[in-house]
DNA sequence: GTTCACAAGGTGGTCAGACCACTTAATCAT
DNA sequence: ATGATTAAGTGGTCTGACCACCTTGTGAAC
């Protein structure tokens, strides 16, 4: 094994790390090809059994595809079946309402506080047609305002790890702040009050709930 | 390979479902001890590479935890959100690097700012010997140094979300903040700076990569 | 009896080589 | 041309062999 590895590291993981380089180097995309296990092997120093064990990882984890026969494949669709099984070792243990708010909370203020120096007349337009609409249930007006400010952020993973959040909480309860508190973000919004968001949020204690 | 299992089902596959089911009828929890690997072997009739592909997989997830010498191990950490959140996000990566990174730093940043005030004089020499430790590696330093303080902030699904990044993070590079960084922090709480946290972390633009 | 050093056994880490199963492409016979 | 056959390449799996590391127990020295 002569992956270049800091100590007591494993060999898989040297493995995992070169193969990410390798990707990186020849800027392979979905659906592109690997190179073969003992190709890999051979080119990494590397038994294929480590080969193995650090490709097998990278399936579980969906990022790559493997085909008896043919090769092993850059991941282009999102496999059900890895998810389920990874369902399955699952034992209770949920997250108390209280973290789940809390951390919600947290990510809720980041974006707003992000956001704030790029949010122009247009965008603050929208966000008081969606606190205005008197159509909106006070939950779907929360989703769709942050909804929003998260699309603003253009943080891909800060949306999505918020937009599980959601709806992970979604099925304990439909919570929203007051109605007075889109409000004032946005009064903040509008006169360039950046450091009342802080506070703005700290003062939220408990949410409403549906 | 006498593992049972649906057709064109790879071994390592069926060895995961098997370990499950062990898992459960034998009711282990966090912390307990699997079989060994030629046990499993033996016991779920498939080679030994075939259990490692399998261990090596829930590995990486952080479902469980392997001890040279020792044994292999449930890890502590194992939850619904770990794994719902790795599935669907990983899987559909077009998370960039960047968003990936300043996420994580939103999350430590936070961290940081909620201990604040609950770290004491011990808590403070625990943090001060781990990045005076000349025996570690400024990576290990950073998640060390974090997790001590995520622990604190008793919000387990915060500190989930954080160790997921943090594994997903490391399957690209191993990265913390310059030396100094620890060493101001660390500096903030013991004068009582709250106001200077974010600044720090503000100021932080790119990280250090191994 | 207590303590310490060391040997033995168990465990994970890794490798090499052997087959098997499957896919693709080249080859050959029609 | 067309279709069947063959060969080569690739993943899938098993076996057996070492190595490195940890725990435990044994026995020697005190």
């Amino acid at each position: 094994m002569a992956v270049s590895m800091s100590p007591k590291q494993k060999v898989y993981q040297g493995v995992l790390k070169e193969i990410r380089q390798f990707i990186d180097n020849n800027q392979l995309e979905s659906g592109d090809k690997l190179p073969s296990e003992r190709e890999l092997s051979e080119k990494l120093q590397a038994g294929r059994s480590s080969i193995r064990e650090a490709l097998r990882a990278l399936e579980l984890l969906g990022l790559i595809e493997t085909r008896h026969g043919e090769g092993t494949y850059l991941s282009t669709y999102r496999s059900l079946q890895t998810v389920e099984l990874l369902s399955s070792f699952i034992l209770q243990k949920s997250v108390t309402k209280g973290d789940l708010f809390s951390t919600k909370k947290m990510l809720e203020k980041e974006a707003a506080k992000q956001v704030f120096y790029d949010l122009d007349e247009n965008d603050l337009d929208r966000l008081r047609s969606i606190i205005d609409n008197s159509e909106l249930l006070p939950y779907d007006k929360h989703v769709m305002f942050f909804e929003y400010l998260f699309d603003k952020t253009k943080n891909l993973l800060l949306k999505k790890v918020w937009q599980l959040m959601e709806r992970f909480s979604f099925t304990i309860n439909k919570s929203y702040y007051k109605p007075s508190f889109y409000e004032e973000l946005l009064q903040n919004y509008m006169t360039n009050q950046y450091g009342l968001i802080e506070n703005l949020f700290n003062g939220v204690v408990l949410p409403y709930e549906d």
